[in-house]
RNA sequence: CGGAGUGUGGCUCAGUCUGGUAGAGCACCGCGUUCGGGACGCGGGGGUCGCAGGUUCAAAUCCUGCCACUCCGACCA
């Protein structure tokens, strides 16, 4: 992409409605535009950055089994008078009439629908498990939207659903997910912890919120040090073996938020030079519900002895939004976002730094033809303005490499590459700073 | 929803107390000089001062109502 061209209105000061460091930048590197409070829109650096988180999830999704749909964002009232929520689920809720003033209502969340479709298909305990998967706009009226995309009105997530035909199979569908979050938020370049969540009126055991670290974050995570070095699973485990030893070894070890937090146990469980007390920011929250949906909406399967079940349910979210202000929380400089390889809006940034200089025009149209080449998404910054001003901008919006032609080096047949995140630089001929970029 | 605060060119803000010709910096347009870390000079364009009433000879400024947004609290991917 020649930036000449593109779409990137970069600002010099930090708007005086943000506060936070990622909302700050995110409007700054011109991510998102705020239309109204926690709504806002996807500029394109902003949606390359989401879709590629998107991807990410979706990928780590299908490696675990789960398949993938999409719901409407709309849904009927109705459905929702089924599992007694309608009622329950108070203002947060966006309600909507239609022309024929029936109750329609913007998805906060999609038990219900995928309850719907899955009883519709589903009538034998042969055809579990399933997990299906969605990855679609959200909308909850919070009563106070705050934090840029952190905590919006309308957010895009992940939310996946398991059904299973007794508790014991949904554990197996719960492990999936929980080694499955692991891995997203792994090849996502943050250190996440799972942290044991308020289960709810179910019980049991089975809810975890995934807490990734970042100085800014807003809440504070009490975890045994081991748990953020053992790290993710990887994506070779065997996915339908035997997961329980990969998520006891993991989910053994003392973590909690803070509002869980119980400082006795943590200091009888975990040795003093074990003991992390960090930042952190919610980005996923799995659990266990049973029949919780099934029963009141009659998701029943036909088991082995002939008789009729409510499946046992889980469900699984990842706020897909929200992780691109959080990888900013947790990645980002004085001088601006450093993004992470896998999320980056485009690899290199081919800076040409006297444009109309016939020999920085050629090798700059030459770098750029090659990296494109090599499938590396350079942005050529061909614009015609200073240096600093290049510099300046594009270390705001995190490229994580900077292949840097100017008419000193030239003249000398070398360019300069700066990696973003470490401010490292190297100065090589075309050919190997090419080299080195493409790994 | 309770409490606090802010609305003035795209952005950051001054001007409001004490009513009297709407300002600055950045950004933008033109010309020139510059050119390895957000240059400089000269010239220029752009604002119903959130909206609606009211007071007044006169309102960004005072009064009333409304709206929007932000922050603190209780809830949340």
């Amino acid at each position: 992409m020649r930036l000449s061209r593109y779409f990137m209105p970069t600002l010099r000061e930090a708007p005086a409605d943000a506060q936070i460091v990622s909302h700050q930048l995110m409007l700054r590197a011109g991510l998102i535009r705020q239309e109204a409070a926690g709504i806002y829109a996807w500029l394109p650096l902003g949606l390359k950055v989401l879709k590629k988180i998107e991807q990410i999830v979706r990928e780590e999704m299908d490696r675990a089994g789960a398949i993938e749909v999409l719901l409407p964002t709309l849904q009927l009232a109705d459905l929702w008078r089924e599992s007694g929520r309608y009622d329950d689920y108070g203002d947060e809720m966006l309600r909507i009439k239609d022309r024929h003033d029936r109750d329609l209502l913007y998805g906060p969340t999609a038990e219900e629908v995928i309850t719907e479709i899955f009883r519709a298909f589903v009538k034998s305990y042969k055809d579990l498990p399933k997990n299906l998967y969605n990855i679609q706009w959200k909308f909850r009226d919070e009563r106070r939207p705050r934090f840029g995309v952190m905590r919006g009105r309308e957010f895009l997530m992940k939310d996946a659903y398991s059904f299973d035909i007794d508790e014991a199979a949904a554990r197996k569908s719960y492990n999936r997910m929980f080694l499955a979050y692991l891995n997203i938020y792994a090849r996502l370049g943050l250190k996440a912890i799972p942290v044991k969540a308020d289960p709810g009126p179910i019980g049991g055991d089975l809810s975890h919120e995934f807490i990734i670290l970042a100085d800014t974050g807003e809440s504070e995570v009490f975890a045994h040090g081991d748990l953020v070095e053992m790290g993710a699973p990887g994506p070779d485990i065997d996915w339908d073996g035997d997961l329980e030893p990969l998520v006891t070894q993991r989910s053994r070890l003392y973590a909690a938020s803070d509002e869980m937090h119980d400082a006795a146990r943590f200091e009888a469980e975990v040795p003093e030079a074990k003991r992390m007390t960090a930042r952190g920011i919610e980005v996923g929250h799995i659990f266990y519900f049973g029949e919780k949906y099934s029963k009141p909406m009659k998701a029943l399967v036909t088991g082995p002895d002939g008789k009729d079940a409510p499946i046992h349910g889980g469900s699984y979210g990842v706020g897909v939004s929200r992780l691109v202000g959080g990888i900013i929380e947790a990645s980002h400089d004085d001088a601006g976002i450093i993004w992470p390889d896998a999320v980056a809006p485009f690899g290199v940034a081919v800076v040409n730094l006297r444009v109309g200089d016939a020999a920085c025009d050629e090798v700059s149209e030459r770098a750029y033809k090659a990296l494109g080449e090599f499938g590396k998404e350079p942005l050529y910054d061909d614009r015609d303005d200073r240096p600093g001003a290049k510099f300046a901008s594009l270390d705001l919006v995190g490229i994580p490499w900077q292949l840097i032609v100017g008419p000193k080096g030239v003249a000398e047949g070398v360019v300069e590459i700066k990696r973003r995140a470490t401010g490292e630089r190297q100065t090589l001929p075309l050919e190997a700073a090419l080299k080195v970029i493409a790994e």
